[in-house]
DNA sequence: AGCCAGGCTCTCG
DNA sequence: CGAGAGCATGGC
């Protein structure tokens, strides 16, 4: 079973999709030789489905498809997570309007056409991964999350190629918190997941619900979960439910990719970037994202990581 | 050995 | 309230 989406232009699947591969192999979202794989979770079981594209100068087309025949309901729901993975939702063509006043965008543009930040469909999933990657290089808490996804997600056979769904709540509840300390983790960021996991099973926080409210409320509910920042939840602002108006200014690469492109490598203040960050109003998510590749791409031809 | 890695918490002035 | 130390783990 097949379906075309449509991406709105600007769009490169490539320069979006090259996220995924940054970091070491992800197997929940699994890109290999062109094709993108991942699993939704429909009627109390999981469906793999691929995605392909073909990049065009103007509008690019996404193939989903689902191995055999299923039904209507697992295609779209497919397709939301599609929107979601590809960040096809954010206005990027209302980005590059405001980019085009700012001489440090406007100069990166052109290099990353078409990225879109790839937004996480699954609150649960997005907040785990954000613990993983507190204080620790991301390569790292990328094998972490990984070994969690390999561990206690659920095997999904796609024509041949395993991929994992991410374990949801109720699976990482169970989980003792010795059992995640032999995968790597420390004992704090174990006891934040499991601990994250039960409050979720009680009933005591719920994502769905939380992901409609706005964006401080957001954040002072997440804050008052023990392990969980400030930092955490902008991240799980701007990648989780993709509001614009985020700038994780706190994040170690986004203070030095701020200190690079806009004071010449000498040190800013937090509340530096996030005054800097409020001029671009509902585009900071954006710019963020292209900041951060920019860099990327500046520190790889100067051979430098990050 | 020692510093670093896309933080968080607690304390003290 | 804000700066700062302490913390915990693995990689290089």
């Amino acid at each position: 079973m097949h379906a075309t989406l449509l991406a709105p232009s600007p769009f490169s699947a490539a320069r979006t999709l090259e996220r995924y591969r940054l970091w070491g192999e992800d197997p929940v979202n699994r890109l290999t030789d062109g094709v993108f794989r991942r699993a939704v979770h429909v009627d109390g079981r999981w469906h793999g489905y691929r995605v392909t594209w073909a990049d065009a100068r103007e509008s690019a087309r996404l193939e989903v498809s689902l191995s055999g025949m299923r039904r209507a309901r697992v295609m779209s729901a497919a397709l939301a997570e599609v929107r979601h993975v590809f960040g096809l939702d954010l206005d990027v063509a209302a980005f590059y309007a405001v980019a085009a006043r700012d001489p440090v965008l406007a100069d990166l543009v052109p290099a990353l056409h078409g990225l879109r930040p790839t937004l996480s469909p699954r609150p649960f999933e997005m907040l785990v991964g954000l613990v993983c990657a507190q204080q620790i290089n991301l390569a790292f808490a990328s094998a972490m999350r990984a070994r969690l996804a390999r561990h206690f997600g659920t095997a999904v056979d796609l024509g041949g190629e395993t991929i994992f769904a991410f374990p949801d709540a109720a699976a990482l509840a169970a989980v003792p918190v010795a059992e995640l300390r032999r995968l790597q983790f420390t004992t704090r960021k174990a006891e934040c997941i499991v601990g994250l996991a039960e409050r979720i099973v009680s009933g005591e926080l719920d994502l769905e619900r939380l992901a409609a409210c706005q964006n401080e409320e957001i954040v002072q509910a997440l804050v008052a979960v023990r392990g969980f920042g400030r930092w955490t939840a902008e991240w799980f602002l701007a990648r989780g439910l993709g509001r614009g108006d985020v700038c994780p200014a706190g994040d170690l690469a986004v203070r030095r990719a701020f200190e690079h492109f806009y004071a010449r490598g000498r040190a800013l203040s937090e509340d530096a970037i996030r005054r800097r960050a409020a001029r671009w109003g509902s585009h900071q998510n954006l710019a963020v994202h292209y900041l951060l590749a920019g860099h990327r791409l500046v520190s790889s031809r100067t051979g430098g990581g990050g």
